[in-house]
RNA sequence: GGUGCCGUGGCCGAGAGGUUAGGCAAGGGUCUGCAAAACCCUGUACAGCGGUUCGAAUCCGCUCGGCACCUCCA
């Protein structure tokens, strides 16, 4: 078995993982976190493509025959949009999507929350994600929170004001350590004295606890003089005290967008580390954004899609050259293309490209079953071929998640498939099939794990009577060698929408677009 | 201003001091009544300018361009 290298944001160095911990049967147990969205609206597939790499990394795992112990989190407190102030005067954008046109179908945040946390599922499951062995929520562990602060006021990394709990940064000297802005960095200060609140000991420490009693969500926490603190958790303390709860005080590993080395995991850190002395996670792994033609993706730029977009049969899918929805397992394709620790664009021609990718997976695995049914006698010479294959793409994917090598190894799969069409007997077909399965299992590309949501559009029950006269039409003019009738059919097929294609078997039609 | 990262052929995207990445597109061919599909062949790229080296896309410096974070953000 390969060594999982993955670059570690710690060391900005590729670094072998390697679980701390095994399961009584001798296997490496990895802790592995990832961070989830905070579920005000639609995750986008700049999200997905984060949820992606976490995604594999649990695919490689069970490849290498490990136990995965994978967390990822929802986000369904909603915060304030300045996370460093306490006064109740900015507004979360948990409270702002339920005053927008589509948050009037809620009568609260918690329905919003509900309505998108399953609407995340749905997305998760169309795009072929492993489950998580836990998805908590913020708001049902708002306790463990609670303890968190309490325990970092007693010991002294945390202070309340009349308006806040804040983390002070300066108990904590390796503050920055991941990020690299360290507290002798002169200007997080300046950008960060913003504050309004007088009690704020450093203008670099962060809140753990805000007091606020008109917050749409809020618990009572006994924190302040009268023990009364009614109000809501900072965002960062929530991950420290679910990561914890499931996982220990050690990750393994956490994962996340390239957004969160700062200020998110930078201050988790700091507030795992004080309560519990111990190192909270040995390795970081963060995916950079995925632009959209070469530009930031942006609402305002209309480049901005949803996996519902492009995955349903919408005006943006049509745009893109998808009338019919675009194959959610050719977005996956698209949003793995690129290796996670580089930028990645997200464009109109590689969602094609990947289409097709995915329907060669597809055909080959027609094909195999097909060959499977016959069950021809004779020898594999298919293993060798599929079986270093196979290895190829794992390696590639240990050496940092290099998708595209993996791919490119994967494909060679495909062609020894391909290559083997005709004269596929029946332990060659079984070895493709076998092939297809592992190759599946690490990339997820060629069937889903998932019987669709409903969502998915219905293929076409099938060609109308008259196309099917046409078709009988045509083969017999062909029969009879009359190819310029064969010919007029064709183009009156096509101004009815259906090309239709000669192959061996006969004649094949399909819908146009 | 601070912190971190990136710039590869028409497009997407690996690689990383000396040996073909791969895909898609394009061109040529085989096959087919014609198409389609499939298969075979073809491209010669590393932002610019300096430097180190026998040798650099790969190391160093500068310049230009782009991205992220420093404020909610995957």
């Amino acid at each position: 078995m390969p060594d999982l290298r993955l670059t570690n944001t710690l060391s900005r160095q590729q670094e072998t993982l390697v679980p701390a911990e095994r399961t009584p049967d001798g296997r490496p147990r990895l802790r592995f976190y990832s961070c989830g969205p905070t579920v005000y609206s639609y995750a986008h597939i700049g999200n997905f493509r984060t949820f992606l790499t976490a995604d594999l990394v649990v695919r490689v795992a069970e490849a290498l025959d490990w136990s995965v112990a994978y967390v990822s989190n929802i986000t369904d407190v909603g915060h304030l949009t300045n996370d460093d102030v306490a006064d109740a005067d900015g507004e979360d954008k948990m409270a702002k999507a339920l005053r927008s046109k589509e948050g009037e179908a809620f009568p609260t945040v918690y329905d919003l929350a509900r309505h998108y946390a399953t609407a995340l599922e749905d997305d998760w499951k169309r795009l072929n994600l492993r489950q998580p062995w836990v998805r908590p929520r913020a708001t049902e562990h708002v306790t463990e929170q609670i303890e968190a602060v309490e325990r970092l006021i007693a010991s002294g990394h945390a202070y309340a004001t009349d308006e806040a709990v804040y983390f002070s940064v300066t108990s904590f000297p390796a503050y920055g350590r991941l990020s690299g802005n360290t507290l002798d960095t002169p200007l997080l200060e300046a950008v960060r004295d913003v504050v309004v609140d007088e009690g704020k000991r450093d203008p670099r420490d962060f809140a753990l606890w805000k007091r606020d009693d008109h917050h749409l969500m809020q618990w009572y926490a006994p924190f302040g003089p009268d023990r009364d603190f009614k109000g809501f958790p900072g965002w960062h303390i929530e991950c420290s005290a679910m990561a914890r709860k499931y996982l220990g005080d050690t990750l393994d590993l956490h994962a996340g967008g390239e957004d969160l080395i700062f200020p998110h995991h930078e201050c988790e850190i700091a507030q795992s580390e004080a309560l519990t002395g111990k190192p909270f996670a040995r390795h970081w792994l963060h995916t950079r954004f995925l632009q959209v033609e070469g530009e930031k993706m942006s609402k305002s730029k209309g480049n901005f899609y949803t996996v519902r977009d492009l995955v349903e049969p919408t005006e943006a899918a049509a745009a893109l050259g998808f009338p019919r929805g675009v194959d959610p397992l050719a977005l996956r394709y698209a949003l793995l293309s690129g290796q996670y620790k580089k930028p990645l664009n997200f464009t109109r021609k590689a969602l094609h490209d990947s289409a097709k990718a995915v329907e060669r997976y597809r055909s080959a695995r027609t094909l195999a079953e097909a060959a499977a049914q016959a069950n021809a006698p004779g020898d594999s010479g298919l293993s060798t071929a599929l079986n270093d294959a196979y290895t190829r793409t794992l390696a590639a994917l240990c050496d940092d998640l290099n998708t595209p090598a993996a791919f490119a190894a994967a494909l060679d799969g495909v062609k020894a498939i391909e290559a083997a069409r005709d004269g596929m007997n029946g332990a060659a077909a079984q070895a493709a099939l076998d092939w297809l399965d592992r190759t599946n299992a690490l990339l997820g590309v060629v069937v889903s794990d998932y019987a669709l949501p409903s969502a998915a559009p219905a293929e076409p029950t099938g060609p109308p009577a008259e196309v099917l006269a046409l078709v009988d039409e045509r083969a017999a003019a062909r029969a009879a060698k009359d190819f310029a009738a064969s010919d007029r059919l064709r183009d009156a097929l096509a101004a009815l929408g259906w090309t239709v294609q000669d192959t061996p078997a006969g004649q094949e039609i399909v819908p146009l677009g």
